[in-house]
DNA sequence: ATCGTAAATCGCCGATCTACGATGAATATC
DNA sequence: GATATTCATCGTAGATCGGCGATTTACGAT
C-alpha cells in the first residue's frame, strides 16, 4: 500500500520498483558493465569486438549482450554481415535519473517519504 | 560473484566496477528496494517491522537484510532486545553518484580523445 | 558447391539466489 | 523457573545464473 504518489522529481511514482530492479540486475554484473562501456566507447560495435575484449567465451558475450539488450539498455541491429550493438543513451539517462531519485529519496530522511 | 575480466589493462577505475556491481546486486531485488524505501522512511526499525510491512516469511526478510547490509548499504547495531537496522545515507549517495557518474559517461558518447 | 566468419542458440554443469520452516540464543516479563 | 519475544542461523527445495563447448543459422567469398 505504500505507493507514494508524490513523487519528487521526475521520477516516475513506485510501479517501477520492479522495473527498476530488473533493469539494475542487468548492471550487477562487472561483465555487462564492462560490456555497456565498451559499447558506449565507440559508435557501434559488434560482438566479436566485445570477446576481443573481454577474455570470455564469444556464446557467453551474447548472453551478456542478450541480457543488456533484453533490459532494454542496449539497442540491437541485427544486420547481416554482423550485428551492431550500440547502447541506449536515452534509457541509460533514464536509468540513472530513476535510481539517483529512488537513491536520495532514501537519503532524504523520515519526513520525505510517504511511508508512515 | 566470480569476476574474471580480462585485461585491466584500461586505466579507469576497474576494481570498482566490481564493487559497484555488488552493490547493484544487492538493489536489484524488488523485495530489498522496497526494505530501503522502508528504513528510510523511519529512523531506525528492527526485522520484525519490515516483516509486518512485506508479507514475507522472518527468515527470508532477515536473509535480505543481511544482503544490504553485507553491501553496505544499511547498517546493523544488533541489540539485544530486538536489532537496529537503518540505512547508510552516505552509503547510498555515494552509490548513486557512482552510478550516475557510469551510467551518465556511457551516454556522453564515443568521448574522450579523438575516438572519430 | 564449399569454406570461413559472425552470431545466436542448445545442452550441460556447478554455483548462487529465494523462500520457507524449524531450531537456537538472548532478553524481558511473569 | 517458566514463558514469550525477537532475531539469527541452519537445512531444504526449487529456480535462476554464469560459464563453456558444440551446434545451427545466415551470410560472403572462393
Amino acid at each position: 500500500m505504500n505507493i507514494d504518489l508524490a513523487s519528487p522529481d521526475s521520477a516516475p511514482p513506485c510501479g517501477d520498483r520492479v522495473a527498476v530492479a530488473a533493469k539494475l540486475a542487468a548492471l550487477s554484473h562487472p561483465a555487462r558493465i564492462e560490456i555497456l562501456l565498451h559499447l558506449a566507447g565507440s559508435e557501434a560495435c559488434c560482438c566479436k569486438d566485445v570477446v576481443q575484449r573481454l577474455d570470455l567465451a564469444q556464446s557467453t558475450v551474447s548472453q551478456h549482450l542478450k541480457v543488456l539488450v533484453d533490459a532494454g539498455l542496449v539497442r540491437l541491429t541485427p544486420e547481416r554481415p554482423r550485428s551492431r550493438y550500440e547502447v541506449d543513451r536515452e534509457a541509460l539517462a533514464a536509468l540513472s535519473g530513476a535510481v539517483s531519485g529512488l537513491l536520495l529519496s532514501c537519503c532524504a530522511g523520515p519526513h520525505s517519504g510517504p511511508a508512515r
